[in-house]
Order: C-alpha cells, then sequence, then structure tokens
RNA sequence: GCCGGUGUGGCGGAAUGGUAGACGCGGAGCACUCAAAAUGCUUUGCCCGAAAGGGCGUGUGGGUUCGACUCCCACCACCGGCACCA
C-alpha cells in the first residue's frame, strides 16, 4: 500500500498548541453569546446541571459537560439560537463544612473553588454563553430566593410547625425527607436521628397529584427510570378512610386502608406510639396501661430511623386497655400501640386485618389476636391451586394479600375485591362514616437549615405582631459576614448570633424584633435557577416575563440520576406554583431530560479512599480536552455508566490526529464545485449528513462517532484508490467532518476549518444538506437466504424488480447447493435486499 | 416484597423483523527503523477443515413468523430505586 501518499501533510498534530491557538480566539468573539446567534431563527434552551463549587472539576462533570455540548453545539449547526448557560450552585452545607475544616470564610472558599472551576470550564470549552453565569450565594441571585420564599408564604405554601424532624447529629442540622437515604445522611452518612422541633415547609404536598398526573406528559422525553423513581417517591395510594367509634371518647378514630374490603376481617386496631392520639388514648386507661405505654414510647424514641424501619424485625407493642367498634358489624376491637404504624402516614393510625396483611398478621401472632378469613383466594383468586385449609396464613405463615372472593362478610360476602372496595366504600360514604381518600408518601419540604452557607429566610419575628414577613422593597436580606461568626455546627443557626444583623424594627408595628435565623435548603437555590438564566442580570425582577416566554421551558436538561428525585421533584413543584401564581405560561420546568451515567474506574465509583481516582486534570494535560470529550462520547450509551479502564483517550487522540491532518491534504479551493468529484466520496459524506440528525436526536453519540471513524477511513481509502487533494469531493468530505466533529472535539474541527480556508467559528456554520440524490444506492447486496439462512450475497442492480431477484437467487449455485435434493416450495423476495427459498422434502 | 432497567466476541459497544458483531480497544502478523516510539497495511466470534466449504452462535426454555438480538409468554442472573406507607 503506498503509505504516506495519502497524508502529504506531514505537519504533527499537537493539541496543546491548538487548544493555546483557538481560546483566545473564542474568548474574543465569544461565539455562543446567545445574543451574538441569529435573531429570528428558531431557539432551543439547553441546559447541563449546574456545578456545585467542591474541589476543581472531575471526570463526572467531564463527562456531563462533553455531552450537553453535542446537543448544543448540534442545534446550533441545525441553523437554531441557542442558549447554553452555565452557573454556579454555590450556597450550602458541603462548602461550609469544607471551610470550617480549613479555618476559612466559605464566602471565600466558595469563590476560589468557583474561580478554579471556571479556569477549567474553560479550558474544557463547552459552548457556554459566558455572560449570562450566575452564582446562587451572590444577593442578586439569592434575593430572589427571598422573593420566591415571600410568594409561597403569601399562598400559605410556606409555613412553620413544630414536629418530629430528621436530625443529623454530625451536621447539625435538619433534612428533608428526601436528604435521608437509607436512614443515613445523605452528606456525611451519619445515621439521622428524628427531633422534635419548629421549622419552616414548603407545602409540596398540594400539589402531589399534579406532581403525580404530569409525569405522565414527561413519559417518553424523560428517561423511564426517573419518571418511575419520581412516582414512587410521591407515593400515591388510592383507598378509603373508615371511622371508628371509640368507647369512652367522642371522635371516632379514623384509619386509611386500601383494603377496605376486609373490613370483617379487622380483629384489632393500631395506633403509632409517637402520635397524640395514642397519648390521648393511653391517657384515658388505667395506671398500669399508662406505665406501660409510657416505657414503650421511650423505647420507641431512642430509636434511630434506621433501627425502627427494619422491616424484618419482630413486632413490638402495647395494648392500651381502650376499645373501638367496628362500623359494619359492631364488633369490639381492642386498641394497640405499635411502632410499626406511622405517626405520620394517613392517620397515623391502622385497623389491623391479621389474615390479609403480613404486618398485622405478624402482629397478631406476636400477641394471639384472633385472625379472620374474610377473602378466599381459590375462588377468583390469580393463584389457583392449593384448598383454603392449606393456605389458611396460620398454617403457612403468609398472610393472604391477594385477589379473591369475600367470605363471612354479610352482605358483602361473594363479591370479588374490586367490587368490594367500591361496595364497602360506598356503604360507609352512605352513612358518614368515611369514604373514597388518597394519601401519599410525600411530605412536604422541610426547607430551613440551622446553617450559615445559605440564603436567609426573609421573615421577622415581633413579640407583637408575630411573624411577619420583610417587605418586598426591603429585599435582599444580605447574609452578615461570617467574620466574627461562630460557625460550628451547635444546632442552632449561626445567625441567630449576629446580633447586630438579627435586632431589627418590626415592619409592622417598628417595635424590636428579630430575623429568623435560619437559612433555606439549597435545593430551593436551583429550583427556579433555570429561569434566572434568562434575564441573569436584571435587578427589578426574578426573571423577565418576555423572555420566559422567548426561552422557557428547557428544552433539553442534561444531568446526573442522583438528582432523579430531590432536585427535579423540587423544580417541577416550584414550577407549579410558580405557574399558578402567573409568573410562567407552563407548569413543567424540562421538557426532555438526559441523564448520564457515571464515569467508573476499575468497575467501581472513583474516590480518594479507594485509590482508584483518575484526575481530569491529568487526561487533559496527557491525552487533550478534545480527546477526553470524544472518549465520552464515544464510550457508549449517554446512560450507560462508562469505565475507564475500559476506553481509550488514547485511541480517541489517535482518532482525532487522523481527522486532522486530512484538513492539511486538500487542497481544492472552498468554492469548488463538490458534484464534479469522486462520487464514492461523496456519497459516504452524504450519508453521514443525513444520519447525524436522526442519531443526534436519539442521544446515540457513539454512534455519531462511529460514523465519524468511518468517513475518515472512507476518505483514506478512496484516497488510496487515487482521489487526488483537488478533488472537490475530498474537500466537501472533510468540512462536512470538522462540521459534525465538532460536537465532539472542537478545537481540532476549529484548527480544520482553519486549515480549510474558513474563519472562525466552525460552530457557527450550518450542517449542509444531504443530497438525496447520494442517498440512492446503484447497486446494493442482496442476500440469498434458503429457508431462513443465508447462503449467498449477490451484488444487484438497486431498482431490480423481484422476477429478476428470484431468477438470480434461484441460479445461486451456493443456495442450490443447500436446497439439495428438496424442492422450493415457496419463495419470499423484498427486492432488492433480500430472497428466501422455501424448501419442502 | 413492589417498581424500573439490563443480559450480544477477550473488552466498550453496533444492528427500521431481513448479511449479527458496525466503530473502536486489546491481540497477532507485516512494512518503515540500527532499534524503539510514532505511523501505515493485513488479520482477529467459536468449532471442524490444508483449502473450498460446513457447523454453532445475541442469558435459559417455549411461541409467533418464510425469517427473531429485535415481537409474545415463562424462567434465570445482574444493576438501580422504594420499602413496616396500612
Amino acid at each position: 500500500m503506498a503509505e504516506g501518499s495519502r497524508t502529504t501533510d506531514e505537519a504533527r498534530y499537537d493539541f496543546a498548541a491548538i487548544q493555546d491557538r483557538w481560546l483566545p480566539v473564542w474568548d474574543r468573539l465569544r461565539p455562543f453569546n446567545t445574543a451574538n446567534a441569529p435573531t429570528g431563527a428558531a431557539r432551543k434552551y439547553v441546559l447541563d446541571m449546574f456545578p456545585y463549587p467542591s474541589g476543581d472539576l472531575h471526570m463526572g462533570h467531564a463527562e456531563a459537560y462533553a455531552l450537553g455540548d453535542v446537543i448544543a453545539r448540534y442545534w446550533r449547526h441545525r441553523g437554531f439560537q441557542v442558549l447554553h448557560p452555565i452557573g454556579w450552585d454555590a450556597f450550602g452545607l458541603p462548602a461550609e463544612n469544607a471551610a470550617i475544616k480549613r479555618g476559612l470564610d466559605p464566602r471565600g472558599w466558595t469563590h476560589d473553588n468557583i474561580a478554579q472551576q471556571r479556569a477549567s470550564m474553560r479550558r474544557y470549552a463547552p459552548s457556554f454563553d459566558w455572560d449570562r453565569v450566575i452564582q446562587t450565594c451572590e444577593p442578586e441571585y439569592y434575593r430572589w430566593n427571598q422573593w420566591l420564599f415571600l410568594r409561597l408564604y403569601e399562598k400559605g405554601l410556606a409555613y412553620r410547625k413544630a414536629s418530629l424532624v430528621n436530625w443529623c447529629p454530625f451536621d447539625q442540622t435538619v433534612l428533608a425527607n428526601e436528604q435521608v437515604v437509607g436512614g443515613r445522611c445523605e452528606r456525611c452518612d451519619t445515621i439521622v436521628t428524628k427531633k422534635k422541633l419548629t421549622q419552616w415547609y414548603f407545602r409540596i404536598t398540594e400539589y402531589a397529584d399534579r406532581l403525580v398526573d404530569d409525569l405522565a406528559g414527561l413519559e417518553g422525553s424523560w428517561p423511564a427510570k426517573v419518571v418511575s423513581m419520581q412516582r414512587n417517591w410521591i407515593g400515591r395510594s388510592t383507598g378509603a378512610d373508615v371511622h371508628f367509634a371509640v368507647e369512652g371518647r367522642d371522635e371516632p378514630i379514623v384509619v386509611y386502608t386500601t383494603r377496605p374490603d376486609t373490613l370483617y376481617g379487622a380483629t384489632f386496631m393500631v395506633v403509632a406510639p409517637d402520635s397524640d392520639l395514642a397519648e390521648e388514648l393511653a391517657a384515658g386507661a388505667s395506671a398500669t396501661v399508662q406505665a406501660e405505654f409510657a416505657a414503650y414510647l421511650e423505647k420507641v424514641r431512642g430509636m434511630s430511623e434506621m433501627e425502627r424501619m427494619n422491616a424484618g424485625r419482630e413486632k413490638t407493642g402495647v395494648f392500651l386497655g381502650r376499645y373501638a367498634t367496628n362500623p359494619l358489624t359492631g364488633e369490639r376491637l381492642p386498641i394497640w400501640a405499635a411502632d410499626y404504624v406511622l405517626a405520620d402516614y394517613g392517620h397515623g393510625a391502622i385497623m389491623a386485618v391479621p389474615a390479609h396483611d403480613q404486618r398485622d398478621f405478624d402482629f397478631a401472632r406476636r400477641f394471639d389476636l384472633p385472625i379472620r378469613i374474610v377473602v378466599d383466594p381459590t375462588r377468583g383468586g390469580t393463584t389457583g391451586g392449593a384448598p383454603l385449609a392449606e393456605r389458611d396464613p396460620r398454617v403457612t405463615g403468609e398472610a393472604l394479600v391477594g385477589e379473591g372472593t369475600l367470605v363471612a362478610s354479610g352482605d358483602f360476602t361473594g363479591l370479588g375485591k374490586a367490587e368490594a372496595i367500591a361496595a364497602v366504600t360506598a356503604w360507609l360514604a352512605e352513612r358518614g362514616l368515611g369514604g373514597p381518600t388518597t394519601n401519599f408518601r410525600l411530605r412536604d419540604w422541610l426547607i430551613s437549615r440551622q446553617r450559615y452557607w445559605g440564603t436567609p429566610i426573609p421573615i421577622i419575628h415581633c413579640a407583637a405582631c408575630g411573624e411577619v414577613p420583610v417587605p418586598d422593597d426591603q429585599l435582599p436580606v444580605v447574609l452578615p459576614d461570617a467574620a466574627g461568626l461562630d460557625l460550628q455546627p451547635r444546632g442552632t443557626s449561626p445567625l441567630g448570633a449576629a446580633d447586630a444583623w438579627a435586632s431589627v424594627a418590626c415592619p409592622r408595628c417598628g417595635g424590636p424584633a428579630r430575623r429568623d435565623p435560619d437559612t433555606m435548603d439549597t435545593f430551593v437555590d436551583s429550583s427556579w435557577y433555570f429561569l434566572r438564566f434568562l434575564s441573569p442580570h436584571d435587578d427589578t425582577q426574578a426573571f423577565d416575563r418576555a423572555e420566559v416566554e422567548r426561552w422557557a421551558p428547557v428544552d433539553q436538561y442534561v444531568g446526573g440520576v442522583t438528582h432523579a428525585i430531590l432536585h427535579l421533584l423540587y423544580a417541577r413543584f416550584i414550577t407549579k406554583v410558580l405557574h399558578d401564581l402567573g409568573y410562567v405560561g407552563f407548569s413543567e420546568p424540562f421538557s426532555a431530560l438526559l441523564n448520564q451515567g457515571m464515569v467508573l474506574m476499575d468497575g467501581s465509583a472513583m474516590s480518594k479512599s479507594r485509590g482508584n481516582l483518575v484526575r481530569l486534570s491529568q487526561q487533559l494535560d496527557e491525552h487533550g480536552v478534545d480527546a477526553v470529550r470524544l472518549t465520552m462520547a464515544f464510550a457508549g450509551p449517554p446512560e450507560d455508566d462508562i469505565d475507564w479502564a475500559d476506553v481509550s483517550p488514547a485511541g480517541s487522540a489517535k482518532f482525532l490526529a487522523r481527522a486532522w491532518r486530512l484538513a492539511g491534504a486538500v487542497e481544492s479551493d472552498p468554492d469548488g464545485e463538490a458534484a464534479l468529484g469522486d462520487t464514492a466520496l461523496r456519497r459516504a459524506t452524504h450519508r453521514l449528513l443525513a444520519d447525524v440528525g436522526p442519531l443526534v436526536e436519539s442521544f446515540k453519540f457513539n454512534v455519531v462517532v462511529a460514523r465519524l471513524m468511518d468517513l475518515v477511513n472512507t476518505i483514506r481509502h478512496r484516497m488510496d484508490a487515487g482521489v487526488a487533494s483537488a478533488d472537490p469531493a475530498l474537500r466537501e468530505a472533510v468540512e462536512a467532518l470538522a462540521l459534525v466533529l465538532d460536537m465532539f472535539a472542537p478545537y481540532t474541527a476549529e484548527d480544520m476549518w482553519q486549515r480549510l480556508g474558513h474563519e472562525p467559528s466552525v460552530a457557527l456554520a450550518p450542517f449542509p444538506a444531504a443530497d438525496d440524490a447520494l442517498l440512492v444506492e446503484e447497486t446494493v447486496t442482496a442476500i440469498v437466504q434458503v429457508d431462513g439462512k443465508l447462503r449467498d450475497r449477490l451484488q444487484v442492480a438497486a431498482t431490480i424488480d423481484g422476477a429478476a431477484l428470484e431468477a438470480l437467487a434461484r441460479a445461486s449455485e451456493a443456495a442450490l447447493r443447500a436446497v439439495g435434493e428438496r424442492r422450493i416450495v415457496r419463495v419470499i423476495v423484498r427486492a432488492p435486499r433480500m430472497v428466501n427459498l422455501v424448501t419442502a422434502p
């Protein structure tokens, strides 16, 4: 092979020099400044989740921003005006903890980290609009957090209440339900305890139904996994409330059940020991019962969430010495307190049906309570087989939770499960003894934090007026300087000690008052930041309505699946609130979502302690920005994890060098007539141009890269086959290469573009349309099958008709050999691609 | 337990119901070189065969179809989420 002949250009591909060449040019031209884009064009809002400034950028960032940038650059090449902003999620506990550990001010620490990340980001070169940077720790931003809080407060969606909350003993602060993972603090892994505190909440439960219902509209454009996780987390369940009269009490106990059909099987009641109801019921019982209950309650309170939530643990509880009445049967039911019933779900009390609920069954066994079967699974049940006597829970130890037919249930006997649920619920509703109800696993969002580094809550506490919101015109409530404050976590907010800051005159009565010392959960900051990007410097409002209408909602959101519940749920909630308040015209913030996977090393997540940390800066120094970015895109489907041990940034660099050298081989003029060039090469070029769109839009970035490699191989092969440097088809091919490559390797593409005689930036040059005429092949490979098995390949004209193709197939030597002595009884022809000869003996 | 997802060469992964393994990594051989690196060329699913050729192959077992990685049913394995939520 005539090696070297194809690479007439012997210049070396030097990624460092190329990076140094183009960074200052891009700084000057600002090609991705949204204002520089053609106006009037269709728009796309492509948003990457903004980073948290803890240390420098890492491999995970590199993947996320590489993939997000493919999409942003793609739409620009398609002629869209693209908004692709970046900022920093700069408040929060990790930064504060890190600063305290080092004896630094969180503000300085955070700013230093942002500066470092920003410099790294500039070199990594995602196509961001650098004029829209936001940092949530600046008053220019968090002022509007406070504004948002006040709007929720006005609507009764922000409120303060005392209740048992999740408490992290290490961080000395409360946690939202969503921040407790497996009973541990999401941040520091400490076992979470419960504490009774007065805290601020956002009433997200008021939106629970819509947060579930609207997921249907996201199906298909959000990952199925995320939709299902959200649905799971909100945990909507439908059933019925049932009122049970209590002996010696005026008010009935209300319970929630998803199985009203089993009401005849209720043999006792259970209330949550840490509920007010339990306390009240115990108080009305004998001294012995009171003592037992008190001891039990103490034991329960002493347990961590971890211990209490362990489902496998043996049931415990105490009899409260009180009785309720089954509304359907009039039967007398003993009332127990047991910690398997949760105080904050439903009504904190249940009717226990041991035959048809495993937990109730376990409890009944433990305390020798009656078990009564009221649903016969052998009739109408999904699992047939064994007779009822063998399926009895008392024999099997398994409650009968499935389908079946009601037995021993008075007038309801004989009904199926679904009919019975409806019938019993209706019966209860008619008599005012209950009715259909929906319940949610989701709890209100606890947003106050007893820490320094966050948005001050804009409320003033006045002895005379109570809670008084800070008037809008007095915003922002600026976070006081950390100097002189003790930031060590002690369970109360450090801001309370900033006397000069905390003491204020009540805005209502002018009397002495104090600011609320708590700060907001940082997830408040990120719940609406995508709107701030639309008018980041507006100091008169949180966001500009006209800009919102121009850009929002986000067309494509890109980020890690770690935020599948927390951030996305909160952002969806806040968007619905803003919609209801008339501030935005849509109620879902992110029309489409792409979750990139994680970057692993040797099969597990990277960590310093595990010793498998791959440093991004080292990878960039060694292989270059483009090679790392390309590797991220080429590794596989974006949502899959990448094991860095399995991929080859060196291979990526090799490919980039090959592609780059081709730009030096082109010797024709930019305005040459491509139609006069090599047809085979032109076909390859136009096939790529035709396929890029569908591939990128279905996130098959790895396939696009493979197709680019294919094109490079084809170009080289065509050159070997005699396509000259002056052939306009070569220029056409290499230009297409540079344009498509820009999505993955912007430096290399920009340099190629210049070598091809164009002005920067390649990122703003449109993709040429594929020429349909070049997509139609002249000859194709037809396959000949015998009984569905491949036996021969034929080169045929693409226009061949069925009869001609069949004739060729019947004449195929290989096919006839396979047919042997058998007869051909049927022929399926799909011209021009396939013939199947079906035989019989 | 419930919900969601995934199973394809040594590895990462391709494949509108119609040529399984595109593209790459890794391996082997060769060229260039004093040598190496770099670069380039050839080759590379498994088995039988010198070759021609043949057989087997997409987690397992069934099914639909002329034809199944792809569609349907059952099962197995792994990953992720939720989990004493009544």
